[in-house]
DNA sequence: TCTATATATTCGAAGATTCGAATATTGTCA
DNA sequence: TGACAATATTCGAATCTTCGAATATATAGA
């Protein structure tokens, strides 16, 4: 059982592990409700790539779809995600530094890849 | 830039992404300070296994790893990571039945691979 | 120094994730 | 009904992750 929570949690960070998803799950948390071709309008990315990102999202349900006429409206299921990311954010503020330094080795890791 | 953010996000969020992963933060969360045995012993989980998703959680700076004579303490960089894994907790929570059955279908569609 | 203990790293196979391209589905309006 | 618009799904190649096995490194003590 408790193995069962570690595989949900872990569930759940996997679907945000993902720089779109990421992304995605932002602009939900500020518009409250974007249709698909806004949210792939928005951030520049493909159609069919931001629906398997939601599909994925959907998967863990953290977001929700809701059909109105031709277009699929989707938004955050529970403000908790939003403040995960919060968390985040102020994580990223205090480490300042070493969250830059942690970036410029990522950028370094892909260019020599 | 906010794309770097999300890169950043999400590498968290990879790393956290592993339910061995989980359990060794949660460890460390509740007892401060565990050397890599009992790591690995309290978890049931192979020594080299636990290096390696150690390595993971150094690599994004989640964890520190202090030497203390022969052996290696290690402990939560930051107590927001903890905080996040509450912040989770009270999520599945908030949507224990949804959640019971996202576990059900992990654990089906495990069963079938 | 030799040996034992603690931890880390490397390797390779199996599995999972990601993307764009192509295709399928669903709803709207004429 | 047919044609179009919005979204979803499937496929396959490239890439990443995971594990155990084997090996390396570092410290302690005889």
């Amino acid at each position: 059982m408790q193995d069962d929570l570690h595989r949900f949690k872990a569930g759940i960070f996997q679907a945000l592990a993902h720089p779109s998803r990421i992304a995605i799950i932002e602009l939900l948390r500020d518009e409250g409700k974007v249709p698909v071709s806004g949210i792939f309008e928005r951030l520049g990315l493909e159609q069919a790539n931001v629906s398997q990102h939601l599909a994925v999202l959907r998967s863990k349900q953290i977001v929700i779809g809701r059909k109105e006429g031709n277009q699929v409206f989707y938004s955050l299921r529970d403000r908790i995600i939003g403040k995960v990311l919060d968390l985040l954010r102020q994580y990223f503020e205090a480490h300042l530094k070493e969250a830059l330094d942690l970036l410029k080795d990522m950028k370094t890791d892909d260019s020599l890849a």
